[in-house]
RNA sequence: GGUCCGUUCGUCUAGUCAGGUCAGGACGCCAGGUUUUCAUCCUGGUAACACGGGUUCGAAUCCCGUACGGACUACCA
């Protein structure tokens, strides 16, 4: 197969928002087409009527745009192997199965879910394992326990029936994955699988087998939930005499405490998102953080992502989206899950954050700005930024940084002014204030320069000084370089501060 | 319960396929340095081959077993 036959495909089902491993595993699909001059597919798997959910799908959508991850064909780019919605594709499906029951390999079955409920609750008092197998569908309702004419009789009559897969009854299922290397199973464990539902639609397993042979897909890489299905769908693709893909499972993405499966649920308790967009539940209203609107940015999250769980081999860690389908090899996915680690996530977008343009930041924070009931100029918001912005892990960590450019102290930290509000700093900062007041330049250095002459000259201690300076100028022990604030605020401000703080702070006894 | 997958510092991981440097890097944490403050930044430190056998001169690496963890076990994907 020539590279340029790559194809891939990711493939959700849109009951809701899209989860982080979900995002991964898209990423590296997305990768992975790349790096091989392949195609990307976005088919939506929504053959469960039941659980659909009005906006996942566009939710989906608008995740992978803010992700930069781009889809080469599928429910929005269109393409040649359309429809790339299963529920449009509907009718296909029932054919294969036919198809499938004709060549031996399926049969109609018409017990009912509560008849095997039932089944299943007996088998488990007596602490037994139910498997719809060789064994049991001999004393099941079904195709093979009923004649030929029992069957027809019960299709006429628009009895409701599922098609199942007749698993073979001792056979070694070989299979082999990129990441994993050959597995396996004898058929005698697995199950007679239903593949076409009595509501007409068929079940996963049939509709990703069809589709990814309709579709060409050249190799299947999706989450390690799926690998215990793995064999039925190899049989499958026998069965039906197709050429299987090659096959990839990831491993999981896994809680940052504790053992198991990422969910919304260690967000809530832990304080992070699990989903790349805010997500409200259209049914019940609640609302589910997103990474975006926790102030990542996306190149950042991608870059996190893209490493939990693969890695270049080498110690860099820092990838843009080119970079990294220059680099990415299936073969260098790890085989074990990997925790989320929200400390190194908020570590990413430090990094990233430090490369962003001061303008376009300072857009960003204009708007927080306003919510706090402060408007600025977007020139001085960027200058600002620029000197506090390697403070900051995330966008609305800056304003917190800033805010004593823009508002004048309100309070003076106590314990700051317990500290370094001394007796003689009242008459200190008065003769400060002449020297700044009769300053011939308002820049940095050379204020700096004075001060600093001013009070060796005296024979002040530095750290008296500039601390109690500070506090008149910040409110609190807090900010970047003093000379630098009170370059940006200028004289006039910084004039207006230092009366303010002494009015307030007054002479200490 | 059954099936399958997995297991290197607290976390992400390199090293495993081709056995042979004090097991390397990053995040975190701790300490020191820079500094007028808080941060940033720089330097250093902490810390791991799940366990038990075997093969071998030599095992994180190969083999077997055990333990632990996870996924799956729906007319869901």
């Amino acid at each position: 197969m020539s590279n340029n036959d790559v194809r891939v495909r990711f493939a959700p089902s849109p009951t809701g928002p899209l989860h982080i491993g979900g995002v991964r595993t898209a990423l590296y699909n997305y990768l992975f087409a790349k790096k091989n001059g392949g195609k990307l597919i976005l088919r939506i798997e929504d053959t469960d009527q039941n659980r659909f959910v009005p906006g996942a799908e566009q939710y989906i959508i608008d995740s992978f745009k803010w992700c930069g991850i781009e889809f080469d064909e599928g429910a929005t780019a269109g393409g040649d192997y359309g429809p790339y919605k299963q529920s449009e594709r509907k009718n296909y499906y029932r054919e294969y199965a036919i198809k499938l029951i004709k060549s031996g390999h399926a049969y109609y079955a018409f017990d009912t879910p509560e008849e095997l409920n039932k089944v299943r609750s007996v088998y488990e008092a007596e602490k037994r394992t139910f498997i719809y197998n060789a064994d049991e569908r001999k004393r099941l309702k079904n195709a093979l326990t009923l004649t030929d004419e029992e069957t027809k009789a019960l299709l006429s009559n628009g009895e409701p029936y599922v098609i199942r897969f007749k698993m073979p009854e001792n056979e070694n299922v070989i299979m082999d994955d990129l990441i994993r290397g050959r597995i396996e199973v004898n058929s005698s464990v697995l199950d007679d699988k239903i593949l076409f539902k009595s509501d007409g639609m068929p079940t996963y397993h049939l509709a990703n087998i069809v589709d990814d042979h309709l579709m060409k897909i050249s190799h299947v890489i999706r989450g390690e939930e799926w690998l215990p299905s793995l064999p039925l769908h190899v049989l499958l693709y026998d069965a039906f005499k197709w050429e299987k893909p090659k096959f990839a499972h990831l491993p999981l993405i896994l809680k940052p405490d504790g053992n198991g499966k990422l969910s919304k649920r260690d967000g809530d308790r832990l304080g992070f998102p699990v989903f790349p967009l805010q997500w409200t539940d259209p049914k019940t209203g609640s609302v589910s953080s997103g990474f975006r609107e926790d102030g990542y940015i996306a190149k950042a999250f991608v870059n996190m992502l893209a490493l939990l769980g693969w890695n270049p081999g080498d110690d860099r860690e820092i990838f843009s989206m080119y970079e990294l389908v220059e680099e990415f090899t299936i073969e260098r996915v790890g085989k074990s899950g990997s925790k989320f680690d929200p400390q190194k996530a908020a570590w990413f977008n430090h990094k990233y954050l430090q490369k962003e343009k001061n303008n376009e930041l300072a857009e960003m924070l204009l708007p927080i700005a306003e919510s706090n009931g402060v408007l600025v100029e977007k020139d001085k918001m960027s200058r600002v930024i620029g000197i506090v912005k390697e403070r900051a892990n995330f966008v609305k960590d800056i304003w917190n940084q800033l805010d004593f450019f823009f508002v004048r102290p309100q309070e003076y930290d106590s314990k700051a002014v317990n500290k370094r509000w001394k007796h003689d700093s009242y008459d200190q900062m008065n003769e400060l204030k002449d020297i700044l007041y009769n300053i011939s330049s308002f820049k940095s250095e050379h204020m700096e320069e004075v001060v600093k002459t001013w009070i060796e000259n005296k024979e002040y201690g530095m750290g008296m000084i500039m601390n109690a300076f500070r506090l008149l100028i910040v409110g609190a022990l807090r900010g970047p370089h003093l000379f630098d604030i009170i370059a940006i605020l200028g004289k006039d401000e910084t004039l207006k501060r230092m009366d303010q703080g002494l009015n307030k702070l007054g002479r200490k006894e």
